[in-house]
DNA sequence: TGGCTATTGCAATACATTCGCAATCAAAAG
DNA sequence: CTTTTGATTGCGAATGTATTGCAATAGCCA
């Protein structure tokens, strides 16, 4: 019996190896220190979103807090890291890989937290026709979703 | 001339009369105060979500700060205010008539944040296979668009 | 290996939001 | 109209997330 049995969308998270993505670090003008190391190993770990903090503390002794703040923003920067927000004031950061096939979207339970990814998303046919109505253009967008999960309905 | 003429959805905030707000305060078992009063009037006279602070200095000197954050979460908690997130980790907060046909979206802009109502949704047919995927129920979503609007292209 | 410069750790800071508490005031009772 | 009373407010302090200044450190390249 697998522990995967309860993912449901395992596509998603297809990534490159730690070691294609240490790589891809070292391919940029960047330094490959100890922090940027064990967070890019933390978030390669990750299923899920992950907060600064639980960032922080999957690492400990490696990394002071401060760091993994400057590291997050950095890997924003350079794209390594999408940011997420759950609805509770606290950012939360996934590694994705480059290319729009990793763009998703979570549902996260009400009552206890649970989140698990999505691979539906807002319809393109819909999004061409608010960039008509508004004129906006290079149009993106946040989604999430919310709602009670099996366990605690 | 009409100023209202770059409105693009103008049905989405018809409203009731802030007389009607106040009455409704007054149904509940809830005091009518002056900030509560100040802040109603506030927000019934915006078109778009505002921060707790665009409200303190709409309203200043009849309402410290920290009751405005406290009216806010009241009239969150009593369903006539929602928030949004427009991603800058500050939340805002609209005036919103009952009923599920006030339910909206809006898109901002990148460079110049303006911001305009969107009335185009999630599709409901998704959000039941997402249902049916998942296992959740209940399910609500927080979306809001981002992009170049007409003058920031 | 040594030097240059990006990067880090640490502490201080910024900022949004919440909270404790005494003073106040809207609403109900008399 | 006056009194009573508990909800609500103002104010300051506290919280929690995130950023920043600066001296010390450590990758990377010659
Ligand atoms: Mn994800
Ligand atoms: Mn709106
Ligand atoms: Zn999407
Ligand atoms: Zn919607």
């Amino acid at each position: 019996m697998k522990t995967e049995e309860l993912h449901c969308c395992g596509d998603i998270h297809k990534r490159a190896s730690l070691d294609k993505w240490i790589e891809r670090l070292q391919s940029t003008k960047l330094k490959l220190t100890t922090p940027r190391h064990v967070i890019l190993e933390f978030l390669h770990k990750q299923s899920h979103p992950a907060t600064n903090r639980e960032i922080y503390n999957g690492i400990s002794n490696d990394c002071d807090l401060a760091s993994v703040y400057r590291t997050i923003n950095l890997f924003i920067k350079i794209g390594f890291v999408h940011q997420f927000d759950f609805g509770d004031g606290i950012a939360r950061f996934e590694l994705i890989e480059p290319g729009l096939d990793s763009h998703h979207h979570h549902i996260i339970c009400n009552d206890c937290s649970k989140v698990i990814e999505i691979d539906h998303c807002f319809p393109e046919s819909l999004t061409k026709t608010i960039s008509k109505h508004t004129g906006f253009s290079r149009i993106k967008h946040k989604l999430e979703f919310f709602g009670l999960c099996p366990n605690c309905q």
